[in-house]
DNA sequence: TCCTCATTTCGTCATACAGCGAAATGAAGA
DNA sequence: TCTTCATTTCGCTGTATGACGAAATGAGGA
């Protein structure tokens, strides 16, 4: 039951929702979800550490940065169904699509310059 | 958005979902649930306000009592889709479990004994 | 070994919320 | 009309949580 209770916990925080949203088409690093939400880069890793105790996300560490992911297929039913949940509830709104659009820039732009403007803050 | 983020915000409470899992087989009044979970009756009411906000459950007043219900199949997808995940995510909790149990009780007792036994407190 | 720098942790503040008791509500019966 | 009584609303208190900036962490490069 409490592992329920961080699932739905973690869930219901709008930046919550919105980064794991971000996240389905692939991972990105803090820096990236800063850029997107405009937050200081302590409350984005606040978030995705909720995230992450929850089991909705995963993470590597590479090189500089860490890189925050959903979880594969061998996930627990539990935490699949509710990925699959919230993705089928609000991927048609309007700051869901906002929000991947802008995705798409950041991830043209150079990952070492948007850390540098991120961490700076 | 907003809608969604009533739904997350009202199972990211332990007695909430305790509620509605406890309204699976059924109906309940009010003070049947302020019995099942020793509460006093404004919390009760308040968090039956939460769930009825969001979506989760339905009422109906008769006589002197009003009963709560989880919403029928012509429901949001996005309501049923709630329920039917927190179902399958604990309903082999132990609490769950016990809770089902004690509602079995509470049911084979008068209802007007319950109401002034929890009312008076 | 020492620096650099992305990330995390810590401390703080403001807001949100669960819980209760007391008072208000409102519908049914006397 | 007045009473009764299940439920709701209100006011309050203590706790939890989101936000930030500052400081700590820790891994890779100089």
């Amino acid at each position: 039951m409490r592992d329920f209770m961080y699932i739905t916990k973690a869930l219901a925080d709008e930046t919550r929702v919105r980064i794991l949203m971000a996240l389905r088409d692939g991972e990105l690093c803090v820096c990236q979800i800063t850029e997107l939400f405009g937050m200081a880069p302590s409350t984005v890793s606040k978030h995705l550490s909720v995230l992450f105790q929850a089991g909705l996300v995963e993470s590597r560490k590479t090189d500089r940065w860490v890189y925050y992911r959903l979880p594969d297929k061998q996930a627990p039913a539990t935490i699949r169904g509710a990925l699959a949940w919230v993705n089928k509830a609000i991927e048609a709104e309007p700051q869901i699509l906002a929000d991947t659009k802008q995705i798409k820039q950041i991830l043209k732009t150079d990952l070492a310059e948007i850390c540098k403007r991120q961490c700076k803050k």
